[in-house]
DNA sequence: TTGAAAGCGATACCAG
DNA sequence: CTGGTATCGCTTTCAA
């Protein structure tokens, strides 16, 4: 079953019907050259009329491009991927550029999505969501020329945004630190999690340095990783619940993570926050509705500016390489006084 | 500032470096014809050495097709689209074909959407999620032989996959009917909307069937549109519970707007399930974590079949052309039994 | 200002 | 089984 081609009108048909050659259709389709009056109103009736519309595969070919940008997600389950997602999809929707959405996994896919997309001709560029690639594959892209943006991680060679991860943590911990509390825990990503070296870890130091500070001794069994995953931490925070002398505020790393330390909480019948004050990161669309007090990182923002970016690079601007986005503490209900203060 | 082409290899490269023809180089590429054991081992051996990567540009030009299925979603906001969404990436992930995601968020977007992927070289195939093209669409795509699956939405000229919605309402309403409300109220999209024609009227439809059924009397004031957004329903919802005869239970149309009923409950002081029962339509992720008693649509699957349906038509092969997906509720806890019951 | 023709990098027909 | 070559549809020199 062959499928019928379409009987598509070409740039030839278009020059025939305007009694021209198709240099200069082509001409007056890119408003390069300078096409005597009289010629290109020719031209552009008989597009009109014939209603052509050039090949972007063939214009592509020709101009050796693609017109697309591969943007690279971990864990499209990830609600924050998401809003940075749908940041990039809005600004890139402004521009002649289409969006070639590659979920990655797994680690073994996330090698494969390099490999199959880290050469020219797939996309013209790179924008990788909450992810850093390793060397090799920074270089493979270099060699083929791809410019790539980071958004949510970062590189030396690579332009990127990100946030203060260290003043995160501080700022989440501190609130917590200034409501009186003194036993506080920390749920993270696993340190070791190849998709996101550095986040979690920066976020851990700022919990570290606040702790310090404020003169509060640290205690290991207070700091743990889990993963992205809300069910994954609901069993972390479980642990920490059930400690001898368990925590009165947990910071989790993520608002899925702090997510499930509420569900961890109402399971065990400790109530928030009279009992246990949650903090978490990011500030995704539930965390209101949760109530969830977070600290807000512009994830809409990250993705739109993040394309933003890659855009004016494949334009052929300089751009800096390196912008920090701003990090914000919003007080819900999750959060109150230290009991007994 | 010009881009300085990679000096990247192509298949005469490869052909000079094996000492045959392009023509054999293309053959073990495809794996077509017959290539004989000796010569495809030096071509591949050739074509290991020097890394190279067939464009794919240029193979779509010759080709005739892009290897890319463009997926048309509107509102990536709405968190079953998303998961929708997943379930086509996963799909397609393990297919040769690229996916391009096309957001839409205004009638206009959607629009020129249209437009520009409805012609054979932008994708091989559309998958259109929770949207209806209009007539004029579909007929642009037939004319562009652009084939289509709808997933979450229903026509009569295109493959599509579905739930049963009156089938869904009645559930939900009969739900809340047996556990002894009378009074219930229901919250939609608004029904004019150009996005989702049939799904939510068929929600209504199922509501009513079901009062109409236990002989309970439609109010008029119960029956309340809304939009997906949370906002929206919160707001709809706190109309509804300022009613002076309140409803014991409100059937909202989606999961969302179901969250947006509760903040309102909690708004008002109105306890969930004594005072209010609240069942929802989805089954999104975060239902669980809300407690939220709902009907239970496969998400990832609908977005998953849907892929494989595309590619199957693509492939050439024959398919059904209308697929309705099971429907389930899933009870949690926020319905109870009436108050007073 | 305009047109003829040479690419862009693959595929596939047609000989050999 | 294999190689030469026309072809896909557009862009862009190079001359006229």
């Amino acid at each position: 079953m062959e499928p019928i081609p379409a009987p598509s009108i070409r740039i030839r048909d278009v020059a025939a019907h305007a009694g021209v050659g198709v240099a200069t259709v082509s001409r007056v389709l890119n408003g390069r050259a300078h096409v005597a009056e009289p010629t290109r109103l020719r031209v552009e009736a008989a597009i009109k009329e014939l209603e052509y519309r050039p090949s972007t595969v063939a214009r592509n070919l020709s101009l050796g491009r693609t017109l697309v940008v591969g943007v690279v997600v971990p864990f499209l389950t990830s609600p924050s991927a998401v809003v940075r997602l749908r940041g990039a999809v809005e600004a890139l929707a402004a521009s002649p550029y289409d969006l070639a959405l590659i979920d990655v996994e797994t680690e073994d896919r996330r090698r494969r999505a390099f490999d199959v997309i880290g050469r020219p001709d797939r996309a013209d560029g790179l924008l990788v969501i909450s992810m850093i690639p390793e060397d090799e594959e920074v270089a493979q892209l270099g060699r083929a020329r791809i410019p790539c943006v980071l958004v949510d991680g970062a590189h030396s060679a690579l332009p990127h945004l990100v946030v203060d991860d260290v003043a995160g943590g501080e700022l989440a911990t501190r609130h917590l630190i200034e409501l009186g509390h003194r036993r506080i825990a920390f749920i993270g990503d696993k340190p070791s999690d190849p998709f996101r070296p550095g986040s979690t870890r920066d976020r851990t130091a700022g919990y570290e340095r606040a702790l310090h500070t404020a003169g509060i001794e640290l205690r290991h069994s207070y700091i743990r990783a889990g993963t992205q995953s809300i069910e994954q931490a609901r069993q972390t925070a479980l642990v920490l619940l059930r400690l001898p002398q368990r925590p009165t505020a947990i910071f989790a790393a993520s608002d899925l993570q702090a997510l499930g330390v509420l569900e961890a909480a109402a399971a065990e019948g400790i109530r928030v926050p009279e009992e246990l004050s949650v903090v978490g990161f990011d500030d995704i669309e539930i965390a209101p509705f949760a109530g969830l007090t977070t600290v807000r990182q512009p994830l809409h923002e990250s993705g739109r500016r993040g394309a933003e970016l890659l855009l004016s690079v494949l334009g052929g601007e300089l751009e800096p390489m390196s912008v920090t986005l701003p990090l914000e503490l919003v007080e819900r209900r999750t959060t109150a006084p230290a009991p007994g203060v």
